[in-house]
DNA sequence: GTGCGGATGTATCGTCCCGATACATCGAGC
DNA sequence: GCTCGATGTATCGGGACGATACATCCGCAC
């Protein structure tokens, strides 16, 4: 997941690091955020994979004479996607199973590249997405509707609020799709000749 | 975390790993599970601590003499918890630092047994949970301001979600102050003589 | 009556992720 | 002149997860 993220946003530009992190946590919704302890591995890993390259400058080159021995002095390490990058990203992109949208992280993701997917693979991750949630409210509703008498104020509470948020996000995602199938209509509608009989809604 | 809800709900009854699993489930609010590999790792962990024991029953006792030799045959493992088990517990039940509230996991566990929970530590809790996801909506309110421009309709139409679940979490929090406070309020009517004036709402 | 799927049940392995931590620089404000 | 917070790179230990393996029991269909 981390490493989709990171060659998506490669791909708009090099970065480094700290960039990096920060546009992450703004492409995951900003609620939960990325450590540098899985930040850096996962570049190491994508190094090694060849899908990045680390272009590190400036590893204190022309100094004065006086320069402070070796001290660390760690240079900037800008990233930049390569062409294979590139390839495993358009993979990625355009995967439209239940790795695309049963996890909520990896789901966020895909939909923050929506713009570099297609339009069918879009509608499927979305309706896909909508079946997850969906079945997760079903759960907590039988849950509920099973335990709801023995359960204290706060639980009950807990469960209220979980269930509301469900429904939301089905809501949500229904306006999604909703807008997703009228932009295909509008656009089947542009390329035919106007008169023709339009395809059904299936 | 997982320790604590182990604690938690072996508190209320013995159960085995399945079980277990399920119930948490339940506690966690439906969303997120718990696997086997978070689970049976954390129950070596406690058992090695004494704070439970697990109690090993029929390890193929009473068999008829055509045993099937030495096959698996595992019995079921019903965990129980021990005193310092629940010393422990209500040393984590009455934490009321950021660890009870920050992170969201945490908090649902906390919540999940109030019920053992002092009054004033669950205000506590409450409140520092409503101020932690504020902040949270106020770096994504920031973040939006800033990028709003150039955001594609996939990205903010995710931020915008996210956003009003950070806000309806809020006023669900809210309210579960204010009905804290109520409480409270009532408590102290109760026991003070009629007529004495009330203290002041700080 | 037999077989098959699904719930119950215990357990491990590799991989990934996170929090804490360390180190280093630089601009702003006190 | 000093500290605080942002920028910046990096590691380590511990913990969580998904996949997987294995075994039992029950009900339902064929």
């Amino acid at each position: 997941m981390l490493e989709f993220a990171i060659l998506g946003l490669l791909q708009q530009s090099p970065m480094h690091g700290y960039e990096l992190r920060k546009e992450l946590a703004a492409v995951l919704g900003g609620r939960r955020s990325i450590s540098y302890g899985s930040l850096y591995p996962a570049l190491k890993r994508l190094a090694g994979a060849g899908l990045i390259a680390s272009d590190e400058p400036t590893p204190r080159a022309l100094l004065p004479a006086d320069a402070p021995a070796l001290t660390g002095r760690r240079g900037k390490v800008v990233y930049t996607i390569t062409a294979e990058g590139k390839e495993r990203f358009a993979e990625l992109v355009s995967e439209a199973g239940p790795e695309a949208y049963d996890d909520e992280g990896r789901f966020g993701v895909h939909l923050a590249f929506f713009r570099h997917t297609a339009a069918d693979v879009r509608l499927r991750i979305l309706e896909g997405r909508r079946r997850t949630v969906e079945r997760q409210r079903d759960r907590l509703l039988e849950s509920l509707r099973r335990t709801q008498a023995r359960l204290d104020r706060y639980t009950l509470e807990l469960q209220r609020h979980g269930l509301d948020s469900v429904d939301r996000e089905v809501r949500w995602l229904t306006e999604l799709i909703d807008s997703e199938k009228d932009d295909a209509r509008a656009e089947a509608a542009r390329a035919r000749p106007p008169g023709t009989a339009p395809p059904s809604t299936t």
